[in-house]
DNA sequence: TTGTGATTCGAACGAACGTTCGACTCAGGA
DNA sequence: TCCTGAGTCGAACGTTCGTTCGAATCACAA
């Protein structure tokens, strides 16, 4: 079964999927250069000899968990957003499907976030490209808010690749049993990225904005 | 000069100081793990072994531009703080500084992002005890915003690692040439953080927030 | 000039790395 | 019974790894 091209039909093979596993552990905790085959042979019970047989690279394990997550991700998207008008409640969806998805699967979580630069040729375009697919949707989404006029005129870009930022941050600091889970958690990110963490105040206007900012270029001068 | 024990005096030396600009590099481009002791002696021009005159191990490599560039962040903090008392200033200064910091020396910022578990022993304590004062640092900020009333009911824990998430992140997608730089960035996020993206509209109640939450289950459970 | 400690380096160490190869087992069809 | 192809593995390949060591060079005080 396995030994053919497309990654989907790959993971048909129930052993294959075993070794992702293990694999996605195995670089979760030593990183992806740190991790020899030989820990992943270890871990698997796959012999060092054997793991060849499913795969062709140490790169291919990391292509094909990186794909394969970001694939689940973006189709769980798809289907959730079926339906779904209000932009706001579309950002929450959102926020809630990665997070879901990712407390699930935080071994995945850190490879994805973390093991960015490594892929190298092929591999890295398609990964490239399915992970533009996922911020495009997101970037959408974000256009939505503005035109519905409920957004103010900020940096989409930024704006995004912030609330990105929020989430993937995650697997350096969550704690199962200490913090909250998905549900609480994506609910508190949505209202932060939405409304901020400050009370009923009125959001500043440009003019005291820019006061501000001047304010900190006087401290900073002032500190040397 | 070099061989002495605490890091202060140890960077006093010119020539470590080469060594130690050159390993972030280095480190940043292709990760602890992937970066060999002879890819930084070929980058900073000096010998394989020559290095160990200055370092004891490729570990200590890593400890040094970490603690250094804490230290150096938590100093100029506590310098741009100093006579600051509104809380909502405070945090854009500390916003700033981070910001400032990270873009001026985007190498260092890449690799105490990325290389957060590789350390061992004293070298990991002694990292880990500065970063636990930075992160105080801005808990700190945030409660005084909560006392002043200006705060919604967050978890502050939540709240700031979001925050820091948002900053730690960019070093994934900032490009000097196409995005703003930090003046500019630290204001949009320091907003984003304070208020939101939102517009003129009032923060949802804890009600509706509810409603919005099972709005999101209900439709979870459509998609199956 | 000689001696000394700081600095530098070429050459080598053993260990670990990703990958390959040929042999083996084993189930199922002829 | 024999053959075939999928699955598995031990042993080894050549390379690269972090680190060490002893010799060479240097600046400079005696």
């Amino acid at each position: 079964m396995p030994r053919v091209a497309t990654p989907d039909s790959r993971i048909a093979s129930r052993k294959l999927e075993v070794i992702l596993r293990h694999s996605a552990r195995v670089f979760a905790e030593k990183g992806y250069e740190g991790a020899s085959i030989r820990d992943i042979s270890r871990a698997s019970g796959v012999s060092l000899s054997g793991l060849y047989y499913y795969v062709e690279s140490k790169q291919e394990l990391l292509y094909l968990i990186q794909i394969h997550t970001f694939r689940t991700i973006l189709a769980q998207l798809y289907r959730q957003l079926k339906g779904m008008s209000d932009p706001a409640v579309r950002l929450r969806v959102l926020v809630h499907n990665h997070l879901e998805y990712f407390l699930r699967h935080p071994m995945e979580m850190k490879v994805l976030a973390r093991e960015d630069d490594v892929l190298a040729g092929e591999y890295r375009k398609d990964v490239a490209e399915i992970k533009r697919r996922y911020y495009g949707m997101a970037l959408e989404i974000f256009e939505e808010l503005r035109r519905a006029g409920q957004a103010r005129q900020l940096n989409p870009r930024i704006a995004v690749l912030s609330l990105f930022g929020m989430m993937n941050w995650i697997h350096t600091w969550h704690r199962p049993q200490v913090d909250p889970q998905a549900d609480a958690l994506s609910d508190v990110m949505s209202q932060m990225f939405l409304h901020g963490v400050m009370n009923g105040h009125r959001v500043e206007s440009q003019k005291t904005s820019r006061a501000g900012r001047s304010t900190l270029k006087v401290a900073a001068r002032a500190a040397g």
